[in-house]
DNA sequence: CGATCAAAGTACCGTACGGTACGGTTCCTA
DNA sequence: TAGGAACCGTACCGTACGGTACTTTGATCG
């Protein structure tokens, strides 16, 4: 019947209030408290408008990824032009931006769901995370080194695993262990530093003595 | 089959069996699949007995942690001395190793069972990963680390912020991709290479040109 | 005002699962 | 050979959830 296509469509007010609420259900009780019942008793309205919203269960799942992501949307500040002193501030803006995104509750229950329903085989949905959450900070991220590069400040054959191993650098483990609920205390600017400090070690040229220090 | 002697003191083999049948399952059709009705039809076991040897559906899930894990034990292969050509062996071997086991299928399971039950309050099951499990591996590491201190082959200030490094520069997003049910092809070997190379860049010490090579 | 339409609220249905109970079978032991 | 323990297979129960249908409310518009 209906043509699930990649079509991003906007949500009407109505459903962004409803699609928050399940958000809410989400976060605070996990997958287990989000039942069809239940989100319609929290933003009171009906089960029948949630399945002619959204189709069926899946579909609201997915609508919720999709909604959160359309809100979330990161935004590029690449406006500047690049110096060796801003440069380095342009990275460790990301690295802490990372950190605070991975570590934000409705990214770590969205991603819960999507890994619990991973096994399954047309889950899609761990495919919408990469695709609309992962796949722009990579871009992101990517644009960075490669105007990094291109300015002088970095040296690296293969832009993928130079991003790689800055994406490891800054988050090693914490995202596993915030996914299995260990709740550490993170300094998201201090680690980032650290981690842009290494990845400076690694790839960095031309930026003064500053990537030689710790 | 053959009696190991130091093996599975909490589990009878009977029980043993039975806790494999339902990793399988679990590996096969994930949690939705570990229902106590189909675990006793593909162990040819009664429900019955499952609940009088693993108490409840949850202490199942605890049971599968636990044995797998007892089987999985790690064996640390440290009798030989360290001189610069086989330290970084040792690494790279620990980094194959590593990857190897995040992606075996079982893991994967059991991370995606316990980061399911994560926002559930008593689940515990993250915390048994990550102590039986995780720890281990954190344990070996840091030892192979600390040997190469001592060794006077790398140099660091604390440990831990070594060891970090040391994984994400391993794993970077690997085992979060995974877990989202993406199924790319993994060059252990290669992948193992790279990072203990960047890792040795960072803090190798007094290992010949090897380190400063790619 | 009366028609219409969207949506809330509720009742309902089928199913699937966790957990329990019970009869039948095997095997060990006195 | 009798008794008992362990255990299998199955039937059963209560509940909870996904999904559907029906009734009611309330707003818009001719």
């Amino acid at each position: 019947m209906s043509e699930d296509g990649m079509q991003m469509q906007e949500f009407s007010p109505r459903q962004g209030v409803v699609l928050e609420c399940a958000l809410r259900l989400l976060v605070d009780g996990g997958e287990k408290a989000l039942t069809t019942a239940g989100v319609a008793r929290a933003a009171n309205c009906s089960k029948e408008s949630l399945y002619k919203w959204f189709g069926d269960r899946d579909g609201l799942l997915a609508s919720m990824i999709s909604f959160q992501q359309s809100k979330v949307r990161t935004f590029e500040r690449d406006g500047e032009r690049l110096t060796a002193e801003n440069f380095r501030d342009h990275l460790e803006i990301f690295a802490h931006d990372l950190i605070e995104v991975l570590a934000g509750d409705v990214s770590l229950a969205l991603n819960r769901l999507a890994i619990g329903q991973a096994s399954r085989d047309g889950s899609k949905l761990g495919g919408l995370l990469v695709e609309r959450g992962r796949r722009q900070i990579e871009r992101r991220a990517r644009a960075l080194l490669e105007a990094g590069r291109r300015a002088g400040f970095l040296r690296f054959d293969d832009a993928d695993e130079a991003y790689h191993t800055l994406y490891g650098l800054i988050v090693s483990d914490l995202h596993v262990r915030l996914l299995l609920g260990e709740k550490p205390e993170i300094d998201a600017t201090r680690r980032g530093r650290k981690a842009v400090s290494a990845f400076l070690r690694l790839h960095g040229r031309n930026l003064g003595e500053g990537d030689a220090s710790l």
